[in-house]
DNA sequence: CTTATATTTGCAACTTAGTTGTAATAACTA
DNA sequence: TAGTTATTACAACTAAGTTGCAAATATAAG
């Protein structure tokens, strides 16, 4: 059950994936809205909007979960897999609009797959 | 600094990589051994084996630590990449013996990088 | 506009994976 | 065999995320 009422909370959190291209840690949202939202609240609108298909998520590096608005704003289907980078640098951390070849594996099924890329973006290279 | 001296503990926490071809979460690792070892010796012990480029880890879905068999025996590469596949059903965690691309990215050093595949294993399909 | 009701929120307490500091123990070296 | 130094156990801690529940509030119905 996804999203039902609009409330500040919800829009609270939309606004910051809105107002970056980037994915932004749970860590970093509980940074930014923690006084004017409590964790709780965010870890539960977050999986919301994760069902309705408005954000994705995946684990970076070091266990935590990100999030990131989804370009076709459906549930996330195995076909949609992209790659994300994180930069060890800066901690940056994005999708890229790459497509993955998931291998065919026989006699198994593949429900998920997730690939990560750790190394330094393009600001952090230099 | 890797493993320096032959202890118990380094030879229990072999044996059980000996013993199976599957990946080992830290979790289970514990379960097994928790009453033989400390979990922290387990962690650190672990730690230096990967190191060594005895072992290699990575996270599963959610969020744990797995550890499984280097073929190679050296320190990880990233050429060394394969994907690894977590079945839903038993559990079950390997290494998938596939290459991946990493896709070349323009203006970005790569360093590290993690394909993990969820669904369901040959015996849990049926 | 007011009321009813069901969703959403805040709070506090909890869970769990993993880490740190330290004193005691044990493996290796000379 | 003694000395050095890596390794271990233990307890206490950290940090991400979860749970239960009462209070608050968005929305629909009247």
């Amino acid at each position: 059950m996804g999203i039902i009422r609009k409330t500040e909370s919800v829009e609270l959190l939309l606004k910051e994936f809105h107002d970056t291209e980037t994915a932004l840690s749970t860590i970093e949202l509980i940074k930014r809205l923690g006084k004017r939202i409590n964790k709780t609240t965010i870890y539960r609108v977050l999986s919301k909007l994760e069902e309705d298909g408005v954000l994705h998520s995946f684990l970076g590096f070091d266990g935590v979960k990100w999030f990131a608005r989804c370009k076709s704003h459906t549930q996330v289907q195995i076909s949609d897999i992209h790659p994300h980078f994180q930069c060890i640098s800066c901690g940056k951390t994005e999708c890229l609009d790459i497509k993955v070849d998931i291998p065919k594996l026989v006699n198994r099924e593949v429900l998920l797959s997730q690939f990560i890329i750790k190394g330094k973006c393009n600001l952090c290279v230099a």
